[in-house]
DNA sequence: AATGAATGAGACTTCATTCAT
DNA sequence: CATGAATGAAGTCTCATTCAT
């Protein structure tokens, strides 16, 4: 249960609530969360206006949930589908394009639940401290560090630490604008997606990591 | 003079042009466009709410405004400090290295600027096909690729035009999110601004560049 | 439920469009459609501004209503008094008096509402196409037309067709110079209202039907 | 001079009330006055909007010009075309399907602007007391009377003066409808125009004036 | 006298939130 | 608990009128 959201001590009560996620979800495939009025998302619902702020303190205290919905859609895709196996001998540059390649896909598909997050924190810093997010994007880095950690012999680099740090930022970045929006600028300067962009940029990652730094 | 915006005949007209301007400079180093209303602008201005319709058509005619600012403080920055020397037997890695620490000096200047654009483009993708935004982007994705161009011999690549594209989007998004949004994740991941940044950002290009495609 | 107009659910609902339609029809009664705001309705039914785009999509959406309370109180006033009753023997120019004046009656009755139609479709044409004052007056000429071909042998005319249709627009006009705006010119060049006006008329329409084309 | 007008001692004064003159003639045929503004009228006029007002206390005193103005065209007109003549032994009825011809091909010709001030006086009928406009009505009123009398042998009425307010109403409500809206019930209830219409309510007044009142 | 930039009241409309049923 | 009608602040935009130049 998120911040702003109400407890929900009965059965009725997690329905309700089931619905609102699932409407929300709905409404971000089409525009953003601020074009999404409370009252279409009650209605896309099947349920009453007053009903959605019987669960949710206000409009705001709807974004954690749906930082929550991507979670679950990523940790269900994850289960379902085989994870990324890595071969014992197997390169590191094979492997970030596998990372690669793996990322774009779970990032394309649920594309819409995270340009609402990303563009709600742009939008009200403030309000949207939302640790969740936060949390999300230190656990991508959290992935990154451990497979850079678990390659470190084929790394030039020395600082460890701040190498992670800057690849998972870039790692990030490349999928924010790329991922979430894919028709604006700065995405279309690189005319290509799925595997040929992932591809290029695991290749980019690998080559930074094999370039030592300057003395 | 852009896309409706209304022509200025007199001296008051561009002193009053001017304020809105400023007024609306100001008003995005607190809150995003979308949070600044017409009203608030020209309290700002300290000018009636008509005046601001008087030049401009509607909110929307001020958003091309916002990059033309950038782009006068660019030149006008790019004019008084000296640009960027290179000298003829200087190595690809510190020409990259000058180039990112002078776009980072740049971008982090007039941030809310872009920051403004940038949101206004993936909130309204559909008004705001902002052919300015768009050029502006393209012109930078040149600059990029003109560098490589000089430096092909050092680039190991083949296919310099794809590479080119690449390293364009690749240097705008690294300048986007952490550029435009310094406190926020991603932003947040990599825990250093300045040289340091951009730097790490020329170090990994310029592996990018220096590293053959796979057979 | 006219079209621009929303569904109204519950009992609440119904009461408050009475309270609109009713703060209208009051406000027509001091001022043309267009001096009234939505504020001013508003404030007249005692609910807020949005309480009225709540049932009606926009203030145009009100026209539709205005021609729907006249036709209630036509009907409720048809209801309540006796009709036109026309004796078997009755001769044409008493029969058209018994009309005029009963048209008369009703006409300067809710003349606001009238008017309020009226002069919506003379400023807004393009809009106010208004199949429902279209279809308001055709049925008045229809009227017409059967009175005139039910004393078909009393008529001297012989394009019946074309006969009925003039009378039906002279019916029309007459009733709305001296009807919708009694205190203009040029209703005030006929200095005499109520039945004086309606038998004159009638002697008008009576003559005409009488008289042979010319060959 | 009408009222609200301020006086032009200089030539250019009154280069520039013709200006505004014609101006406001030219927006009239294209939309109604209320949609007309004063920015308009001056740009229109090629002059600045504070001439406007230099001329003219507001723009309601912009109405009795356009009487004004329908008023010299009919005077220029009828200097102009030969008037309606009248041979000594001329039968009644011809004689009003003349007069009827020649007022339609008048009203039908400055419609625009018998329009302006009719919707005017209909939607703000205090400030519109506008003498002109009652004294414009009363003038047909004369001439209609003029016509009775001079053939008053020939009418069967004795009441000859309500006589002829009544057939001076209905031949200004006859006008009005068909003459001013005639894309617009009740005009469209009767699908001729020109001499076909003329003559119909030719017949019309020729057969009430002929018809003698009941005892 | 002319100019046209500036004014600001006021109109329409939206929508997050409240509250009586 | 659910409902959905009602609220009203706030936003965008228009235009008759004023006034400094």
């Amino acid at each position: 249960m998120s911040q702003g959201e109400k407890p929900a001590y009965q059965d009725r009560s997690r329905q309700t609530r089931e619905k609102i996620v699932a409407a929300l979800d709905d409404a971000l495939r089409e525009k953003s969360f601020d074009q999404v009025s409370v009252a279409e998302i009650a209605q896309r619902a099947d349920i009453a206006v007053g009903t959605v702020y019987r669960r949710f303190e206000n409009k705001d205290a709807l974004i954690p949930v749906i930082l929550e919905i991507y979670q679950k859609r990523l940790e269900a895709w994850v289960a379902g589908e085989s994870g990324i196996e890595i071969e014992p001998d197997e390169d590191l540059r094979a492997v970030l394009r596998k990372i690669m390649r793996k990322s774009w896909a779970i990032c394309a598909r649920e594309a819409h639940l995270l340009r609402a997050v990303h563009l709600y924190s742009r939008l009200k810093p403030d309000l949207a401290d939302s640790e969740d997010w936060k949390q999300y994007e230190q656990a991508s880095a959290q992935s990154i560090a451990a497979v850079i950690n678990h390659y470190a012999s084929q790394v030039k680099r020395k600082n460890l630490k701040r190498t992670s740090a800057f690849a998972a930022y870039m790692f990030n970045s490349f999928f924010i604008e790329k991922g979430l929006y894919p028709e604006e600028a700065p995405a279309t300067l690189f005319p290509y997606s799925g595997k040929t962009l992932a591809d290029e940029f695991a290749d980019m990652l690998y080559a930074y990591l094999r370039l030592p730094e300057e003395k």
